[in-house]
DNA sequence: GCGGCTTAGTCCATTATCAAACAAAGTTCC
DNA sequence: GGAACTTTGTTTGATAATGGACTAAGCCGC
């Protein structure tokens, strides 16, 4: 029986993803695993895996390694039964990328976007940019596009996906992403908070063992992602991880945006620095010219990054002892910088509790450009490869 | 056929299971709501109800009201299939109670124990009392002690189990309490964090809605526990909740056990509280006395009672802002009083961004002196209740 | 290079589950 | 008060999953 790419995804039965869940987080990828797995019986793995290669979602790719005994026939995914669009909107610069059905990142691309031009021009470049991407490689474009998963600045709103009060995309304030995107592309559309992405992607490619994460983005702006017993945990609102304005221990009272004093957003992400050296007599256009300065030995620069780093880690401390993750990923622009990161060790390590630190690790990002984008592309495929489908 | 108690309980099946789970927490209590709930068949119900009613796990216990049509026959667990000990164990008090396999408590009591007596002794008269108790009705004493479980003040490791450095419990570190308890009681015990149990408790007995709960205990120390997607989230060592020694927004640099300034535990917890108060010259012998001064509208213990609550609001501003919790439960002695309660709400407010509090509910517990034994109750039958079993 | 051992995967009778029809018990409304 | 409709629960033939025996394929040691 010649299997054929599937034309659309039918929801799976719940069996049928007890099996699709391990080959695609690689827990088992012969028959004999797949049993072992979820405690199905072999025999009915052998029913359901034919009825998947059937279907056209999962292919035999050769034979194994013995372990002792007859080799097992090696079961994949299909991972080119699609692809999927993800999109990692920043303040002024805006990623795009393809993933296959397997997350694996096929192309990438970068857009000069504004996002104060507000929903409708910015998404239309946004889908247009992806459509060149698609369109750039004949294997990509053969692909079923699936649907595209995108990442924005700011909060969304569990409950009715729209972009809730962002302090960084002006004219975007109750927007509707999903439909407007929907509206133009003619295919299923995920949105979530940015951090949240690169949490996920950082998660899904990097450490899978350590199931409570926090990965902190520190750009323009400060937020966080937060895996919980190896899910993306969003809290009741959609809101979680927003530590823009918590306030930050020991800090002098600048003003926020919010209307209060001393917050973490006001006092440490790039803005806020980018603003003080500005303020300082120096030229930098953006963050990565004041990280660049820093690294060219700038006194100012250097000053700035540590101490932001250092606030940063004061905030994660408080953080870190209340949910008391396995795991702290530093990622963000500033994160480049390795005087901020240090900041953010040290003074976390200074202000944690024992208990809370000697079992943590603490590190940038896998693959710092990547891991948005990667995140866009794991979250749309764990919906669609969930009971909930797309 | 006649349905015996079960002498043990052999571990449940997992479609079991999936009928226990709502009969137990009480979404569905008929044949035709299980089907619903479960997603099984009707004749699969039938199957398993007879099945767990030959087991002795079920019963019926009359018609249900109609709703339109034929009226459903009502189903129940068999809550006297067993009894379950609980023990929240106090720095200068420790409450004891039976729960029946409902989750509902039966009898309670309270002790008088210094927890610095050690845990041989301590644990001792725990077991002497629980068994006084146990043989102080009959109708308990009839039902079969399937264990045991205990809350205490201090750190638990997720891993060994056991009491890991808990400052207000001398003598304790280390302690391996199922071990020396489950010694003398032979049964099963587990062990967890008062302040983690006191959330399971509010959580069960209260808003079950809610998914995302964070319950603070602020009595002579102040821990907190978390309520993650439906389910006690303990973080990767089990020390999550920990917020005694994060720092508090501009405070006073006050020396902390910890060996650093300004923490959370050094400035607002009773005992720092009734330190204070005793250093300005008042007499008073414990937190209790010191809420009962504050309601005789003594100034000094008013405004000590204000702050604390100032200072704990301000730390929980960052959690909330971080977590995203749809309710914020403040319990322990302090929640006593109702000047550090509105002292924690109004700082919350302040400090809290619109979207993390506007649809956050914050109250004091349902049953203050009660939720840590009802946790304990519900954290063992949860347990049993599971695949895991016991 | 050939038995004995280990692992991988299939076949088949037994068992559990399901969907649909049916029976039981009540409500509603003319 | 009785016909039509609702909800609850059981029965039954069809379907799917299971466990165990069986075949396939490769490793190991002598």
């Amino acid at each position: 029986m010649a299997s054929r790419l599937p034309a659309s995804f039918t929801r799976f039965s719940a069996q049928n993803l007890a099996i699709l869940g391990p080959l695609r987080s690689g827990a088992a990828d012969s028959k004999a695993d797949l049993a072992k797995v979820t405690g199905l019986s072999p025999s009915t793995i052998t029913a359901r895996i034919d009825e998947l290669i059937g279907l056209g979602h999962v292919v035999e790719v050769g034979d194994g390694v013995s372990r002792g005994g007859r080799r097992p026939r090696t079961l994949a995914l299909r991972r080119d039964a699609g692809i999927v669009g993800c999109v990692d909107l920043g303040v002024d610069r805006t990623s795009i990328g393809l993933v296959d059905l397997s997350g694996a990142l096929l192309a990438r691309g970068d857009l000069d976007l504004d996002i104060s031009s507000g929903p409708d021009l910015v998404l239309a470049e946004v889908w247009s940019a992806l459509k060149a991407l698609l369109a750039s490689d004949s294997e990509h474009s053969r692909r079923l596009l699936r649907g595209v998963s995108v990442g924005v600045p700011g909060p969304v709103s569990s409950e009715s996906g729209r972009v809730v009060a962002p302090s960084r995309m002006p004219g975007w304030n109750g927007t509707d992403v999903a439909r407007i995107l929907g509206g133009i592309a003619g295919v299923p559309i995920l949105v979530n908070n940015d951090a949240n992405l690169m949490a996920v992607g950082e998660f899904a490619s990097g450490d899978r063992t350590e199931p409570n994460q926090v990965f902190v983005k520190a750009g323009s702006g400060i937020g966080c992602g937060i895996i919980a017993r190896g899910e993306l945990f969003v809290g009741s609102r959609g809101a979680a991880g927003d530590i823009s304005h918590v306030a930050v221990p020991d800090a002098p009272p600048v003003p926020c945006s919010c209307g209060r004093y001393g917050c973490l957003d006001a006092l440490a992400s790039g803005n806020a620095l980018v603003r003080e050296l500005q303020n300082a007599g120096l030229e930098v256009a953006n963050v990565e010219a004041m990280i660049a300065l820093a690294r060219d030995a700038d006194p100012v620069a250097t000053r700035l990054l540590r101490e932001a780093g250092s606030m940063t880690g004061g905030v994660l401390a408080s953080i870190v002892n209340f949910f008391n993750p396995g795991r702290l990923i530093v990622g963000g622009v500033l994160s480049q910088s390795e005087v901020f990161v240090a900041g953010v060790r040290s003074t976390l390590y200074a202000q944690c509790l024992p208990m809370a630190t000697d079992q943590l690790t603490i590190t940038t990002p896998l693959r710092p450009g990547d891991c948005g984008l990667l995140g866009a592309g794991t979250v749309f495929l764990d919906r669609l490869f969930s009971e909930q489908g797309l």
